[in-house]
DNA sequence: CGCGCGATTGAGTAATTTCAAATCTAGTGG
DNA sequence: CCACTAGATTTGAAATTACTCAATCGCGCG
């Protein structure tokens, strides 16, 4: 457990450096959960106390739209954030199902402490202000690969930028992510 | 001027108040900018020295694909925030155009600048982790609405979340912000 | 008045989806 | 360890959808 908490304090202080007694104080305000395969760390329609820090393991957040067809908003693995952050943030029903694809480990932290350690720790703040933009930045990106590429150039640039995902990731949940049919991906030549 | 800057300030205390002082020093930290209709505000392969509030007016942000075809990114309106925030944070040349639609007017804020009042004044940190926790939740809605929607869906969305920008903006750069051609816009039943 | 830009419409083409079936694979229990 | 089964992947063919290319229409501005 120790060397998982260390493994929080690197995460954050890759962008903002922590002082122990900081570290002390803010590091109890996460909890340690553990989840099996197939569970779901949220759900549509309940509230969202939390966000998720992820130790190790696997997740998928999704849509099902009215054809019962899924939608993948993101996939998350090790040191990946995830949450239904409108849902958190405005703290209001979800939208999102957040599943379990492997047994996977995470620090949740609720809407109220992480407002207290960003009050306490002027560092957290910090971390949770650039982390935020970054996934901006990240999911521009992600729009703009919709707007100009097919879907095959954002099949071979996941296959490039994220390939240990790809062995881990059932290849009809890629197409669900990619935004193609599942018969389509398996025809693309790669 | 004076109301321009009030109007900064009241955009800014939705989120955070200030005190008088506060505002006194960070007010400091922003310039004022006047843009023609057709100027270009950022370019693709310059730096991006600055994030950009938009007084009042109407920007776009794009890029051209191969094909030399336009995909637009962003519409900015006034109390919007613009910029390529993949080049402004991480201090890289820019791989979008933002282009002025009509005559309009900014407040500009450096990088430097945004680092120095989120240091000095936690009431801006705080805004601008907030600011990009919105920015974040917004963009997933909208990749979620690529994964889940048609265009037509998706412009009718934008007829009843935008009104007003629908009667700003050509129909030919809705449809490169929606991701379909221009002739599929002009056939959707409306 | 005419020019240019935007919007619309038509027709043919290309790409993707859907539905169906066959094949392959991994995990389970015996 | 093997056989079995459910899920995943692939393939085929038809149907749908969107795109491209072209031509036309409409309107506002110079």
């Amino acid at each position: 457990m120790e060397d998982k908490y260390k493994r929080l304090r690197d995460h954050i202080e890759e962008i903002s450096d922590l002082t122990d007694e900081e570290w002390d104080f803010l590091s109890k305000h996460f909890k340690y959960k553990s989840f099996k395969k197939h569970q779901y760390l949220i759900q549509i329609g309940q509230t969202v106390p939390s966000e998720f820090w992820i130790i190790n393991g696997l997740v998928k957040s999704f849509t099902v739209d009215n054809d019962g067809k899924e939608h993948i908003l993101q996939f998350g693995m090790e040191d990946y954030w995830v949450s239904d952050y409108n849902a958190y943030q405005n703290q209001i029903k979800s939208t999102l199902h957040v599943d379990c694809l492997e047994d996977s480990e995470f620090f949740s932290l609720s809407f109220e402490n992480r407002e207290i350690i960003c009050q306490e720790v002027k560092a957290m703040a910090n971390f949770f202000r650039v982390k935020a933009n970054l996934g901006y930045i990240a999911l521009q990106k992600r729009i703009l690969s919709h707007l100009t590429e097919t879907a095959e150039e954002r099949y071979n640039n996941l296959l490039t930028t994220l390939p240990k995902l790809i062995q881990r990731v059932p290849k009809k949940l890629l197409a669900a992510y990619l935004g193609v049919s599942r018969e389509t991906l398996s025809r693309l030549k790669v």
